[in-house]
DNA sequence: GGCTATATGGCACAATTTGTCTGTTATTGG
DNA sequence: CCAATAACAGACAAATTGTGCCATATAGCC
């Protein structure tokens, strides 16, 4: 599956916030939020958590660098699941680091989604709408996936 | 099993702390602590230890630095177990080695946990998160573990 | 306009964490 | 060598936190 779009959620004094209906087939055998390199919490499925942390775990600890990335990675990590209702929980140390208020927007990006504080999206939108075509003219070629690792387009 | 996110816990007056419960069935087995390379304590599985410790171990003892590899590595490791409701007994070496007060974060770092005093944890967090992007990018991709050592995603 | 589906608020139960107590073992001093 | 005290390990219990369930309100769609 393949996430796209903007939505508006709340999140509820238990830290809960609904996923929108339309992405939860995707989770139905959990959800990883992890910490982004951006101000904002990434959402994975099961299968594409494991594409991005099976490589860092499996590196040896002796390395300093390996030991800060497995650490950088796996401290902002939580797995959870749905709720009847189609909701999770968001750590705080997440609702933190995003700056999390009441108000978020969740945003489809393409193999996972976003949760970004509702402020924070609005000047992110901004100025990627503004710089779009540079954006476009830097997009690496190198640095890809395997081939062989398709992206589903369908459920 | 993989290991994720941080969890504050508290040592009580006996040393003893809590491993956090959706954890401790990796533990079921026994549980190894040891002096990390870090500030910290590593918590090894049983399984994950004997690969740790194997790796060492198999190493000619006619090196100087395989020696003190060996030395440095089992000198500060401790066996023990979960006790009824999930605790673990810190050694004082380790405890003293860590530096740990009566908070204490346990973090999730892939293939094991760690235990950090708060105010350690909370520096090199933040030094881990400002480094992000070099962190990333320094990734070693050789000195991997074998590719047979799978790593099981799920329990 | 009504109906379906989705979002959100509240409530209750369950589980987890942590403090305490007791029994046992080890150690030290008489 | 025995006894007393201190440390440790195990078990128990209570309180807080978290999680799951249900009900209601809202919005979108037919």
């Amino acid at each position: 599956m393949i996430f796209a779009g903007e939505y508006e959620h709340r999140i509820d004094p238990q830290n809960r916030v609904a996923i929108p209906a339309r992405f939860r087939i995707a989770f139905i055998n959990g959800i990883i939020l992890g910490r982004a390199y951006d101000e904002c919490i990434v959402v994975y499925t099961p299968k594409e958590w494991e594409r991005a942390a099976s490589d860092i775990a499996r590196q040896r600890s002796t390395s300093a660098s390996a030991r800060k990335l497995a650490r950088l990675t796996f401290s902002g990590a939580f797995t959870g699941k749905l709720d009847r209702s189609g909701r999770i929980v968001i750590p705080s140390q997440l609702r933190e680091y995003a700056g999390l208020g009441e108000d978020v927007i969740i945003v489809g990006t393409g193999r996972f989604i976003e949760i970004w504080s509702t402020d924070t999206w609005a000047s992110e939108r901004t100025s990627l709408i503004s710089q779009a075509s540079e954006i476009a003219e830097s997009a690496p070629k190198f640095n890809q996936l395997p081939t062989q690792t398709e992206v589903e387009m369908d459920e």
